[in-house]
DNA sequence: CGCAAGATGATTGTGTGCAAACTATAGAGG
DNA sequence: CCTCTATAGTTTGCACACAATCATCTTGCG
């Protein structure tokens, strides 16, 4: 009775933490962690996009993305542009750097992907997937 | 191709900041947030423990819990006290206050719980927490 | 007893995350 | 043309979260 460990909520938290260790132990030689990796694929998708555009690709806070790609320019992975059409809004882009490396991180992150599916069945995956997303729309 | 919001990865960290958040507004009225939750829950299972063996509980590093603990003392949940046995060592202990509203705080948190999984069938959440806990064993 | 080895907790530094406030700009309406 | 409101991005403040480091303490071994 009263045991937190078996709620969603606790264990959510728990696997969460543990997977993007997972990711950022193999994606450390690109110097790039787990959320820097999904803004650099968001702009591989579509590049020369705003933050609030990219904001709603990641599912991150526009005020969380200033630091993320503060610290991605310091890298050298993208570069902020002022939008021609609007002085409001700044456009951010892959560098060369990013665009060479691009394939190479993109493919072994699907493979990191693969990986932790591996264990499990289509159906299993189907099922947990399925869960996963339909608990994302808890209300409010 | 190339998807990161296909990944698992991805979509473990949008979800647990999206239930985590369905939590903290919830628990608002008592002033705690998820983790301190999670604290709260532990304490009562065993009060006054180390913070090493706090942070084995609910799978946080000691350092984390520093701050969380430091916060929770503020706001009249828990104590710090000298282990007796070892003085290398604080045992962290509830409050009368938060004794007092533990059962109220914790049946809640539960129905808090309950609520997410009410959309799911039995079977459905076995699947669900079976591929979950087992992502939590990916290599190193 | 005396000291090395290991454990414990605190501290520091880096990196998310979000809410609220702020700045600058854009667009609508008179 | 000018004001009022809405929007874009940054800044600030708070709360995790962990790695690395440090000071301290306990324990085990000779």
């Amino acid at each position: 009775m009263y045991d937190a460990r078996k709620h969603i909520c606790f264990n959510l938290g728990r696997v969460m933490r543990r997977v993007y260790d997972f990711y950022e132990q193999r994606l450390s030689p690109f110097g790039l962690t787990s959320p820097q990796y999904f803004v650099f694929n968001a702009l591989w998708m579509g590049h020369g996009i705003s933050v609030g555009e990219l904001g709603e690709r990641v599912c991150l806070d526009s005020s969380t993305l200033t630091g993320i790609i503060d610290r991605m320019e310091r890298s050298g992975y993208v570069e902020r542009r002022p939008n021609p059409d609007d002085r409001r809004s700044v456009l951010v882009l892959l560098t060369a750097k990013a665009r060479e490396l691009g394939p190479s991180i993109l493919e072994f992150a699907d493979e990191l992907d693969a990986t932790l599916r591996q264990p499990f069945s289509q159906e299993e995956m189907d099922t947990f997937e399925r869960v996963l997303r339909s608990l994302a729309e808890a209300p409010d």
